[in-house]
DNA sequence: CCCCCTGTGTGCGTTTTCGCACACACAAAC
DNA sequence: GTTTGTGTGTGCGAAAACGCACACAGGGGG
């Protein structure tokens, strides 16, 4: 049985949230409550994956991890999807890392449960393709950012797109943290949030970030958000972003 | 009625070679061959797709055209996959260019019998699938090569991420061309295959370079190379790199 | 045969980011 | 209230790429 509250915590997920009554009704009796604390591994590189994650407020990093230690996020997952598109993919696995990147909660549901519903075809299977290739998009912005952009714009884009997964405008989260996840040094970070700061688009306070002007980050990030924003509108039915919800 | 040596040239794309024969005589009902100039674009940016390509010979680029008209590849299709993947995925077309990077040959298929079979489950399905996760697997790593490689390092992967798709060791491309989808200057692609041209790896004639000492380029690489390339081979059952086939 | 176009080599100064070294600063613990 | 740690500010020189300018070179077309 599942419990009463179970219901409206799901839907704080958007793909959960999407789903015609009937089948979310189904899906729901798979899934359990989980939360996390800043910085748990929910997938090492290579690991079998026991449990798909849709997160409701926790948001998760995924992370390429060199053979020198070195770090660089190549997506995120929040309130908009799915953790472990592997497994329905048919690979099981990846290559990658998946570390929480902000502490918060999340539905929980077994790898074989998964399987099984995927493979009826139907609502949820096409649901979660096309949030797959809205990821695949996310992933393929951040390339192409990485490339072309210099680092307070591609702080911007990731302060934004932490912001959209959260309901709180203060983001916990140090410079260093952020560093890893830019693939950047420490102190370059803190130099673009000073920036940043200096315009009064941010607040910068030992270990969290506040974000004081939206609208002023919007207009200075380069045009990878919004990309990534639109596919999410276009293909999920409604965009992730705060602004365009 | 299928000219009898379509089999023979079918094959030579590695995806629809690994159908069993069932699905493979069925498939190569719907695909007609097709060969493309270099520079051809098939898709723009948010096109409908009405075909899709299983490149036989051929080797086409995926690129983000910025803005201010910057580019960068986000990956690389060759005779290892498939052109289209957007069709399948739900979401019809994609922000990106899909432009011929090295002429030759593919077989084209109808979008709507593209549909027709992935609907329809079973082997084609999963493939196309598994095929993706080895896609998203190769743009994940040109975001993190992107943000963590020297030019060098990337022109190695380039190379031979080129050298694999063909046939020949002479890669007719100018550095101009290379530079436009490593996102760099033609300069900076100009000074790379220089040096790599005194280390004898390669041989730099006006418009082609030459391949000379491929072991040399893999010992040169960056590890983002090798892990694509294992990811491929876990995926599809083969790797696409010529060391490993 | 010479011109012209495209592709390549080279040389600046400039900008961005890096790598390292440390000083400071806040907050919880003792 | 002092200590201890973690987080942040700052200041270098070095390295990698950039933007621009232009010289040269090969190869096909007039």
């Amino acid at each position: 049985m599942v419990p009463a509250d179970h219901s409206q915590v799901a839907k704080k997920n958007y793909l959960l949230a999407s789903l015609p009554d009937k089948e979310f009704e189904r899906i729901l009796t798979h899934l359990s409550p989980v939360s996390f604390d800043l910085g748990k591994v929910l997938y090492e590189s290579g690991d079998r994956l026991d449990y798909v994650y849709f997160p409701t407020t926790t948001i998760i990093s995924l992370l390429y991890i060199m053979e020198n230690g070195a770090t660089a996020e190549i997506g995120v997952v929040g309130n908009d999807g799915i953790l472990g598109i592997a497994l329905f993919m048919g690979g099981d696995t990846t290559p990658n890392r998946a570390v929480i990147q902000s502490a918060g909660s999340a539905m929980k549901m077994k790898a074989a449960d998964l399987k099984a519903e995927f493979t009826l075809g139907g609502v949820f299977h096409n649901l979660l393709l096309r949030y797959t290739q809205a990821l695949i998009t996310q992933i393929s912005q951040t390339a192409v950012c990485n490339r072309l952009h210099s680092l307070e714009q591609q702080l911007c884009r990731w302060l934004l797109l932490s912001h959209d997964r959260l309901d709180s405008d203060k983001l916990v989260m140090t410079h260093d943290l952020i560093s890893n996840m830019l693939g950047v040094r420490r102190e370059g970070v803190t130099l673009a949030a000073q920036k940043l700061g200096t315009r009064g688009l941010i607040k910068n306070v030992r270990g969290t970030i506040t974000v004081l002007d939206r609208q002023g980050l919007e207009n200075a990030v380069c045009e990878c958000y919004s990309v990534v924003n639109a596919e999410y509108n276009r293909l999920l039915g409604r965009g992730i972003s705060r602004t365009f919800a």
